[in-house]
DNA sequence: TATGCGATATTCT
DNA sequence: GAATATCGCATAG
């Protein structure tokens, strides 16, 4: 397998916090289309965000509900950082706080469609499935080698984990109940670009 | 395609 | 001790 060549991809603008909307749920259709790029030494990966849910103040189904624990501490930070977490023995996930400071609440981002550094996430994943790499918040942390060590860095600002700017336009963002949670189970609150197939979940929430 | 289950580790009760 | 913002494999249809 070759890797697609990088040029042929536009440019990659590092997103401000300014450019990020200050409410957990816009920042979240916002998001719909982006850019996430992780710069390791030889190889740099990336992919087009296609696939998020929001956990807003108040929200059960949060982790930030039963207020600020150090595990959680990073959901408290300003708009635009990592909160990464591990859970079921297996998986990290990656949110984005999307808050002002103090206020715990953030963005889940679930899928990716690949970008750059295919073979790599290939490797990572052990598998040549395109659509397997990505889909999932546990695949996409694993794909693009996201860890506890991101935990609490500045997407706007780190060196190495950052937001970027879409590369190309987002389809029709569709809305859906969220998947994986037990409580609060009724708010709209995953968000998805229509018709991509790299989105996670069941197709009857893909509509 | 859809559903079911076990694995696994961290956190909170 | 219980719960968990999941995954991958198994089985049935």
């Amino acid at each position: 397998m070759r890797e697609a060549p990088a040029q042929s991809l536009p440019r990659i603008r590092r997103l401000r916090r300014s450019e990020l909307p200050s409410d957990t749920i816009e920042l979240a259709r916002y998001l719909i289309g982006k850019t996430l790029v992780h710069k390791l030494s030889r190889v740099r990966l990336s992919g087009r965000i296609v696939e998020t849910e929001a956990y807003t103040v108040g929200d059960a189904a949060g982790h930030a509900f039963r207020g600020e624990t150090p595990s959680i501490r990073s959901l408290f930070l300003p708009r635009g950082y990592a909160y990464v977490y591990f859970t079921y023995g297996s998986s990290f996930m990656m949110n984005v706080s999307s808050e002002e400071a103090g206020v715990g609440a953030g963005v889940l981002v679930r899928a990716l469609e690949p970008l750059e550094g295919i073979g790599f996430m290939e490797r990572r994943r052990g598998t040549h499935r395109l659509l397997d790499l990505a889909r999932g918040p546990g695949r996409l942390a694993q794909a693009m080698d996201i860890d506890r060590r991101y935990d609490g860095v500045d997407l706007c600002s780190a060196e190495t984990l950052w937001l970027g700017s879409a590369v190309r336009r987002a389809g029709r963002i569709g809305a859906s109940i969220r998947i994986g949670i037990t409580r609060d189970v009724h708010r709209i609150h995953r968000f998805y670009e229509c018709g991509s197939p790299f989105v996670s979940g069941p197709k009857r929430l893909c509509e």
